[in-house]
Order: C-alpha cells, then structure tokens, then sequence
DNA sequence: GTTGATCTAAACGGACCGTTTCGTTATGTC
DNA sequence: GACATAACGAAACGGTCCGTTTAGATCAAC
C-alpha cells in the first residue's frame, strides 16, 4: 500500500522540498482512496514517511494542508471563457468546475475544508478571507464583464457572482455534481436575467 | 455542570421518554455551549445521565440526532408570509429564518449536519432525501404561490428555490447571519425577476 | 413466573489528536 | 575548521472519542 520512500533526513537548516512534495502527495492520495472521512494527519505522515511534528510544522491545521494541495491548479484547470454572453460563459465555467470537482481530488478537498471550517475557527477564517477572495478572482471577471457590456448594472455584481457561489456550493456539498445536471442551464440563465 | 439527574432505570421493555428527552436536551446544551466541535456522543452520554449504547440504539449516527433535535422547530418558529408578492415574502421569510439560525441552537446543529454529511455517507443520504425535503417543503410554498400568480413560468419553482437554498446555505456556512446584511434585499429581488 | 426488551455502568481495542523528547544531518557563519 | 542553528524522522506522551461488548437490574406483557 504505502511505496514507503526511504528515509529523508533533514538536509540542514531549510525547509526540505522533498518532504513537502511527498507531504502534499501523501494527503492528495489519501484524500481520493478515503475521502474527507478517512483523513488524519496521522495517515498522512505515515504515508509520506514523514514525521507528525514536520507537518504541523509547516501546516499548523487541516484547512492549511486542504489549501495547499488545493492549490493553484484550479486557475490551470479552468479557463474563464469570454463568449461575449454572461450565460454561456457561466454555463461553461460552470460544466468545467464541476468536472474539475469531479475528476480531481478537488472536490474531496473543497467539500474537506467547508466542514472543517464549521468546527474550526482557523480554518473558518482561512476560508472566508483567503481561499474564497483568491478563489473567486477568475469567475468574478466574467460578472465584471458582463456588467461592463451592460448585461446588468454595476452595483449587482457581487450580488449575483454570490448567488452563483451558493448554488454551486449546494451541488458540491450534496454531492449532485453530474454532467448532465438538466437544471442547470435553467438556473444559470435565471442569473443572467 | 451537570445537573447530574439520578439514574433512569429501565422502565421495562419500551423505549423511555424520559431518555430521550434528557439526551435531546443534553445534545441541544452541548451545542448550544460548544458548537459542533465540541459535540461528542460520549459527552451528551455524560450529561443525560444515560448510557452510549442507549444512544447509539436510538441514533444510529451523529446525523440521527442532529435530525431529530432540529425538529420540528423551524416550522413553528417560521411562519410562512402571504404578501401576494414573492420579494416581500422571501424577505421576510429569509430574516425569519437567519434569525432562527442565529438565535436557536439551529443554525449550530444545521451546520454540523453539513458536516456530517462530508464524512458520512448516512448522513448524506438522510440530508439529502429526508432533511431536505422536509425542511423545504414550507419555503417552497412561497415559490408556488407566486408562479400561480404568474410571477413566473411553474416550470422555474424548483430552480428559483435551489438558488434561494444555496444563498442561504452559502450564508449559514461561513457564518454570515447578521441582522442587517446589506447586500439580503439585492439578492432576494434577483431571484424574482 | 417467565420471557424479553430496556436501562446504566464499565470496560474493551482501536484511532487520532497535538505535543514533546531525542539523536541525526546538513547549512551558513564566524 | 568549528559551531550554532534549524530541519528531519522516530517514538512516546496524555488525552479524547469511537463503536461495541458484557453484565446486572428493572419492568411490561403474556
């Protein structure tokens, strides 16, 4: 089960590349065999071949780990299309965001810090005031688009871009993440009234 | 800190009200002091006095009896406006509601079993096909009431009242409750154009 | 009376938590 | 070249909670 790399002793007095490597690999892999369920930090290290006080070293909670492994892939993974339509362009980020939950450990990852973050305070904040405001950054240039073709007035795009936000983290969190959702087109189109 | 009650014993060979009643009420305290962080069934065990395996027959999971102590509250707590306009409505019925949330042990124990369903697929499967439809059964008579006035096409009710849900929930998850949010109206007006 | 389901208490093995201690290893500085 | 510094992994700490099992006591129904 665990390729149980050989031992990494310290390489002197600097962070290891390595051991963060296998870190971030580690939690990845545990998080897409087990899900949020069957997450410790103790498996993690166990997996890594790391030690426990090496993680919290540098990840002093859950939600610090979920969002580094999290990671910048998301922006890769994601093109923000310009159609020069707020609708299709929401209809395909959107198809492609949850695909991305889908297929990637992402949504094991995102679905692993919400909860956290309602029994963590740390973790509540690290994502209201970080993750979110960094998360949110590409899909808000398509409302900030729209508005700017005059779509819809100015002062309504945070307004709608939250809308948006809460009916994809209502998918997420019940797991209702299907290609072929029928309703969505209908709910992105009741957002770009 | 705990009343301490004196030993219930068995009162024969049917369930005791007395039990459930104090492992309700101890399940309610908890939260309402801790928070789901702090929430463990050995503590609730603890405080009513009663034995862990009484409650586990009782309530099989963690999600079991979050259910059964949001109960019936919300619908006696939340009355269900009739304005003849489905903004005014939703206006009031959502400040209802977040006040609940914030007030009542509700919004904790809502929270918690978000959570819970991130871990556990019982616990998902009892959010998505009982609490759910139960809890929304009401809301959704606002969304009824206004397409029948033909504020919009029958076929948008499910959609529109996904939208609300997801805005709520987006809300209530990163505890985002207060009396006055500003931004409440704009969003409520967006899901009734 | 007997049967049977319920109750609490107590203890079980197991998993994690987050921390501390320890000996090792390499870096950067003097 | 010597040395403080900092990171490394292993092991163990005390603690909490899990879900289950065993046991003895209670009471209702038959």
């Amino acid at each position: 089960m665990e390729p149980k790399t050989k031992r990494r002793a310290s390489i002197g007095a600097r962070r290891s590349p390595e051991t963060e490597a296998a870190v971030k690999a580690a939690a990845r892999e545990l998080l897409a065999e087990k899900g949020y369920a069957g997450f410790s930090i103790e498996e993690v290290a166990r997996r890594a071949g790391a030690g426990k006080p090496t993680i919290y070293r540098w990840w002093p909670s859950k939600a610090d780990l979920f969002i580094a492994i999290y990671g910048a892939d998301k922006d890769a993974a994601i093109p923000v299309p310009d159609t020069g339509s707020l609708r299709d362009d929401l209809l395909l980020y959107t198809k492609d965001l949850w695909r991305f939950w889908r297929e990637d450990t992402a949504g094991r990852v995102f679905r692993g810090l919400i909860a956290e973050a309602q029994t963590s305070e740390g973790a509540l904040a690290a994502l209201r005031f970080k993750f979110m405001p960094e998360r949110l950054a590409s899909p808000r240039k398509m409302f900030l688009r729209a508005a700017e073709r005059s779509e819809f007035p100015a002062d309504e795009i945070d307004d709608r871009l939250e809308l948006w936000v809460g009916f994809n983290w209502l998918h997420v969190l019940t797991d209702r993440l299907s290609e072929d959702e029928p309703s969505l087109p209908h709910k992105i189109a009741l957002l770009c009234r």
